[in-house]
DNA sequence: CATTGTGAACGCCTTCACAGCC
DNA sequence: GGCTGTGAAGGCGTTCACAATG
């Protein structure tokens, strides 16, 4: 087999593939064996043209006139998302939304485990989360292995950047800001944006001018 | 002033519009009065060009040489986005992330109300969150005035197309669905998901594929 | 014969670059 | 001189459509 190098993959690509990732899974429980790119679009709520452009970024894994191996296709999938590896996650500022997130199975899930929980607030730090200590946020640089770690930040806007900072200089791999701050990291270190407030904001946008919604007129609508 | 007919306004606009109604909101709070296109990209991370294509597509509310008027633009970006009228939130599901949601002031602010919160856990039934009590979920269909609410889906993926269909059928504008489902509305109900998990998964790709990042090579690293 | 993989066409957003204006 | 607004160019992802294939 040729390891293809600089395969460069679309980020509408990649943001993709965890929805794949989903459906093949639920395929696999279900005990389905194979499925066609018509068949795994519909589960992933995209076209099947789509989900061929898509995964022919990744290698040729389909059989024409059959379609795909569920259980090799997933396999496949996992492993250029990184899922076949262990992940750890650091959330930083544990008010409302860093408790859910904490909580939160679907954080756990998947080989992303969550391993530190952080804030400034004295109050709360020593609370037991799921059997996690609220440590405080000094204590950061005591995390090790951090190209493995993903930081998360749930911190007011006001603290984000000093918090992005912190979590940089302890060099974890990427920072995943749910704050409606705008920060920046110094590369290699990613940085991805999560803002409730955008999402709603957009809604409204529409609601308010139907007529700019996209797509095609038939079918349901789903805007993303 | 004639009022434009037909002006569509592209997606990645559209998204982009809450970074800048936040950005001048800062502004206007700091008591600037005038900000370049080049200033308003720094404070919403994007290019200077971007914005001025953007905010072309509202209308001409610039000053050659001067840039433009911070608190006529913020007025004019809240009125398209649709936040000088008043929004009603109903949210959902309330386990942790609906009550992150629901005490969330962001959630709150920007003339989105939360007004009304559901659950089928008769346990949680009946209990007060900031204020608001937690009603069952058979309950839905006593909102009213419904084209100004936006549904919040934030209960297990298992029940989120049974939900989004009661949004649905109770007449809401939109629906913002946090469950990793993918749903389907019928026109003209709008949808919109945000998944923690795709984001996460997403990031995981790009630290195992750092020759996958995309964008100038210089300066920091934004995903989004 | 159903279905994949993929060039090619298309459409859309981004970026450029500059005329026009303050 | 500084900055906006925008036509034009460029780049990129989506969709099409079909040859190739088990």
């Amino acid at each position: 087999m040729i390891e293809r190098f600089a395969r460069r993959i679309p980020e509408p690509t990649v943001v993709r593939l965890p929805l794949y990732q989903r459906a093949l899974l639920e395929l696999s429980a279900s005990g389905t064996t194979t499925v066609s790119s018509a068949e795994l679009a519909d589960a992933a709520g995209v076209n099947a043209a789509k989900v061929r452009k898509d995964l022919s970024h990744l290698g040729t894994y389909g059989t024409p006139g059959t379609g795909y191996d569920v259980n090799y296709l997933l396999s496949q999938v996992r492993h250029e998302l990184g899922l076949d590896r262990e992940w750890q996650v650091v959330i930083v500022g544990m008010g409302n939304l860093g408790h859910a997130l904490a909580h939160s199975q679907r954080f756990s899930t998947q080989n992303f485990r969550t391993v530190a929980l952080f804030d400034v607030d004295a109050a709360r730090v020593g609370e037991q989360v799921d059997g996690l200590a609220i440590r405080h946020l000094s204590e950061l640089s005591s995390i090790e292995d951090t190209s493995q770690v993903i930081g998360v930040i749930a911190c007011p806007a006001s603290a984000a950047q000093d918090v992005c900072n912190r979590l940089v200089e302890v060099g974890v791999g990427a920072i995943l800001n749910f704050s409606p701050a705008v920060l920046t990291a110094a590369p290699p270190v990613l940085l991805r944006r999560v803002d409730f407030a955008v999402e709603l904001q957009a809604l409204a946008f529409y609601v308010v001018h139907p007529e700019a919604v996209a797509g095609p007129e038939e079918g349901p609508h789903s805007l993303l």
